[in-house]
DNA sequence: GCGACAG
DNA sequence: ATCTTGTCGC
């Protein structure tokens, strides 16, 4: 792993974590082992990328395939013989290509699924490496106790996408000021996978981070767009960063990723003074405090946003920072963050 | 009926 | 995230 000091440096291949192949291109290799006259499934294929529980996310990926035919994706059914879907509603163009191959349909599911059933990929299993990486990450960070402390800047980033085309952006907020706009564009090579969101966006954010420091801007708070500890390993996307660049980070989720919330209490009863900013519930995860839900205006908005650390920030100072800078149910530095991602051209 | 999982 | 009509609620 590249050292703290030096993030945004070096080229993001040299991490690596970064170094794994292409994984759309990766899977879509998986799906051509399938052979002719056998059929696999969502979850078979989500295994064989290293992850069985992915498999909602293989069905974005065939959903996504740019050559069918030669990426078989029409081979790829559901595990209880059922066809599933083809190219929006054809699912009988599925079926009439698999009769062609000698696979044959009997009261809506494959006729000895079993016999026909191609489980032996060649794989490497990508997402089970991944996975141990950010084990070992989730394990390092340590949260440091209450500091009180004010961050004078904070950083926003977020990105926005057309197909693989991403453009992200980073918005640095002085006080309420804007006083820095950073975008980057360029293609993403991972797909969306929920708990892999950094492989498919820390590129882009550090690449963001770099554009700054070119300018010798260097935030003082970094908020991100998804979670910080928050996370089944304890290793978000806000996690991730931190230990990457050794910046304090707070992770902002506008969706639960895991984790149970009990009561909301009134932010001053946390020891968190932002009386009349809001309310907040702890989030625990495996009997460990790994954020907050957070109600900035609970007269207005009634979903929460999940406010986790990703490091070199405690609980408190990063739930203050983010109810400190919210006017809607969002951060300021995160909308505009995102508005900025948003104006494609 | 379970599980329901950031962007 | 992105694609998008009609619908719900302050």
């Amino acid at each position: 792993m590249i050292p703290k000091e030096s993030y945004g440096c070096g080229n993001i291949n040299t991490i690596p974590s970064f170094q794994i192949p292409d994984l759309y291109e990766y899977f879509y290799e998986l799906v051509k082992q399938i052979p002719e006259g056998s059929i696999s499934t969502y979850k078979f294929l989500a295994c064989a990328l290293g992850d069985c529980r992915a498999a909602r996310a293989v069905g974005q990926l065939l959903k996504g395939n740019p050559r069918p035919i030669v990426v078989p994706c029409h081979r790829v059914i559901m595990s209880d013989g059922a066809p599933g879907g083809y190219a929006g509603p054809h699912t009988e163009k599925k079926i009439a290509l698999l009769r062609k191959e000698g696979v044959y349909f009997q009261d809506g599911r494959v006729r000895d699924f079993e016999g026909i059933l191609f489980r032996d990929f060649e794989t490497t299993y990508p997402l089970r490496t991944l996975r141990e990486e950010q084990q070992r990450i989730g394990q390092e960070i340590v949260i440091p106790e209450e500091q009180h402390r004010d961050f004078k800047t904070v950083l926003g980033l977020d990105i926005s996408y057309h197909d693989r085309e991403a453009r992200g952006a980073g918005v640095l907020f002085e006080e309420d000021e804007v006083i820095e706009e950073v975008v980057v564009e360029g293609r993403v090579d991972f797909p969306y996978i929920s708990t892999y969101l950094s492989y498919r966006e820390l590129p882009v954010y550090l690449r963001v981070l770099e554009q700054l420091k070119q300018k010798g801007i260097v935030p003082e708070l970094v908020m991100t767009d998804g979670n910080g500890i928050l996370h089944p390993r304890g290793c978000g996307i806000g996690a991730h960063l931190y230990h990457l660049t050794g910046l304090p980070v707070v992770g902002v989720a506008k969706s639960r990723l895991c984790g149970t919330t009990g009561e909301f209490r009134e932010m001053l009863e946390f020891g968190v003074d932002c009386t009349g900013k809001g309310i907040a519930a702890e989030v625990h995860y495996d009997g460990n405090l790994l954020g907050h839900a957070f109600i900035y205006n609970a007269k207005k908005v009634k979903n929460p946003v999940f406010v986790s650390p990703g490091g070199g920030v405690s609980f408190q100072d990063g739930l203050r920072a983010v109810a400190g800078c919210s006017r809607f149910r969002l951060p300021e530095p995160i909308r505009a963050a995102h508005r900025l991602a948003s104006r494609w051209e």
